[in-house]
DNA sequence: ATCGGCTCGCGCAA
DNA sequence: TGCGCGAAGCCGAT
């Protein structure tokens, strides 16, 4: 019945479908898009098959410890595109003070025949959807979409290398590749019933006003994480990015690491809020490389080159796109640590504890970290890139990483700080990729590499000075260093 | 400019 | 049991 593969459907609690209900409810809490989003296209699947309206709510809370204004604005971007495209079925929701939204999804649920949602091992929304699940006498069905490979299509044991993982989906990807088991691009189109609008109880809209238009700094939130400019959120401006950068994709191949080239796609924000799906981004490189699944082998060594048979550039990305941050979602959906610094291979532990008590010529206090004050003109200016955009490029990202480890008076204080900086200030921080990088910087995924160094043990090192002399740096320190002039327009006025 | 060594663990071939 | 291979490393020798 369901058009999506039973392998992403899993249902979370033991309640019966309603009869008489008066729509099918999607919860969106990941996918926060209408294209090319599964849990969507299986919420569709079931209206149709009951003659049932859609109805599609999707929450903004403001009870997790790094709610932004930074992260309100994104998803509040989102929020309008999604409004444009669904009408009548859109349920926005924003609260306004804390705890206020509790028993908004219970009390739309009582109308429910079903209720469908995301199924994504980021963040808090497990324990989102599980004590929803308890709760609910309706049945809840979680439908995984975040990747090319279903998660549950893999071993239960994490993988420990992206070698490893590689391999796997040499092996294991294929079928997943075939149109049949792609997402649709576009769920609505096939709604039997789009005209009926479905019919919401009065009192749930009175108790818990629809819509989006807040006032952000009336709202209890970090406001010092502002709103950035250059990365609007939202389905639409996702789009916009992917376009630019299949553009440009030809420069992907030689500029990635270069940190004053805009070479890399930018879309790690947006596929972190679910404004855009992996599979969208497949298919818009897939058709500039004019590229078809039929050119994947099964098989494969778990090496990086020729798997996919595409431009070298292709490969490049597509490790990214599919090695790397399914690697992440892998580790996230099957390791309860992989947040945390025990979750650390036991060599990497081992290495930096036997040099826990080594000298530290340069030990800076979190603040100091956090406020860019350090003697590194380099660090310092990847640490306001962050604090302004959101993000610091991906090459630099692992020397701040690295020196984080290097500056800080134990390992495990370097994790902690690693994670609270980029959860609080990285638009993709909280996202099981973002732990995937900060681990690598203390050597998960990694291999001991010497020569055996102070603090760092046989953690894989880097410097200021090297990164300098293999990039052009200049650029990047007139833009985000001491002496830097502020860009224009870092205002928040979009929401206002 | 380019190359080997540093060092560990996995999966597969033998 | 050996072997190839591995997110981006550094360093010194040629």
């Amino acid at each position: 019945m369901s058009t999506v593969p039973a392998i992403r459907l899993r249902t979370v609690n033991d309640a019966p479908p309603r009869a008489g209900g008066r729509y099918v409810l999607y919860w969106m809490i990941a996918a926060r898009r209408t294209r090319s989003n599964v849990a969507l296209q299986h919420a569709r699947d079931e209206a149709n098959a009951r003659g049932l309206p859609l109805l599609v709510l999707e929450a903004l809370g403001l009870d997790h410890p790094w709610a932004s204004a930074r992260f309100h604005a994104f998803v509040i971007a989102g929020m309008r595109d999604n409004a444009e495209r669904l009408g009548d079925r859109y349920y926005p929701y924003v609260e306004r003070t804390v705890g206020e939204g509790k028993g908004l999804l219970a009390a739309l649920a009582r109308d429910a025949a079903l209720v469908v949602t995301d199924d994504a091992p980021v963040f808090h929304l497990p324990r989102l959807v599980a004590a929803a699940g308890k709760r609910l006498d309706v049945r809840l069905v979680a439908v995984d979409g975040n990747g090319l490979l279903p998660l549950r299509d893999a071993p239960s044991t994490p993988f420990p290398t992206a070698y490893a993982f590689r391999r796997h989906l040499q092996k294991t990807l294929p079928p997943h590749l075939a149109r049949e088991s792609w997402p649709e691009a576009d769920p609505l189109a096939g709604e039997a019933a789009s005209d009926a609008a479905p019919t919401v109880d009065p009192k749930i809209e009175a108790r818990w006003p629809r819509g989006f238009d807040v006032d952000l700094a009336a709202l209890p939130l970090d406001h010092a994480v502002g709103p950035v400019s250059g990365f609007p959120g939202g389905p639409v401006a996702a789009h916009a990015r992917l376009r630019g950068f299949v553009a440009r994709f030809g420069a992907y191949a030689t500029d990635r690491n270069e940190p004053s080239a805009d070479a890399t796609s930018g879309l790690s924000p947006y596929l972190h809020f679910g404004h855009i799906g992996a599979h969208e981004v497949f298919d818009a490189l897939a058709a500039r490389e004019g590229w078809t699944a039929d050119r994947v082998k099964a098989g494969g060594n778990g090496s990086r080159e020729g798997w996919w048979h595409a431009s070298a550039a292709a490969e490049g990305f597509l490790d990214q796109l599919v090695t790397w941050r399914e690697l992440g979602f892998n580790v996230a959906s099957r390791d309860p640590l992989h947040a945390s610094y025990d979750g650390l291979p036991g060599w990497a532990r081992a290495t930096m504890e036997a040099h826990a008590t080594d000298p530290r010529p340069h030990a800076y206090t979190r603040a100091q970290l956090e406020a860019g004050q350090t003697h590194d003109p380099l660090w310092n200016a990847a640490m306001r890139q962050l604090r302004e955009e959101g993000r610091i490029h991906n090459y630099l990202r692992m020397l701040w990483g690295k020196k984080i480890l290097e500056w800080s008076p134990s390992p495990r204080e370097a994790y902690d700080t690693l994670v609270a900086l980029n959860d609080r200030w990285a638009l993709d921080g909280r996202d099981p990729n973002s732990y995937t990088s900060i681990g690598w910087v203390l050597g998960k995924h990694d291999r001991p590499w010497g020569p055996e160094r102070p603090i760092f043990g046989m953690i894989r090192y880097m410097s200021s000075d090297n990164t300098a002399r293999k990039y052009d740096v200049k650029p990047y320190l007139a833009r985000w260093g001491e002496g830097a002039t502020k860009p224009a327009a870092r205002q928040g006025a979009l929401f206002g």
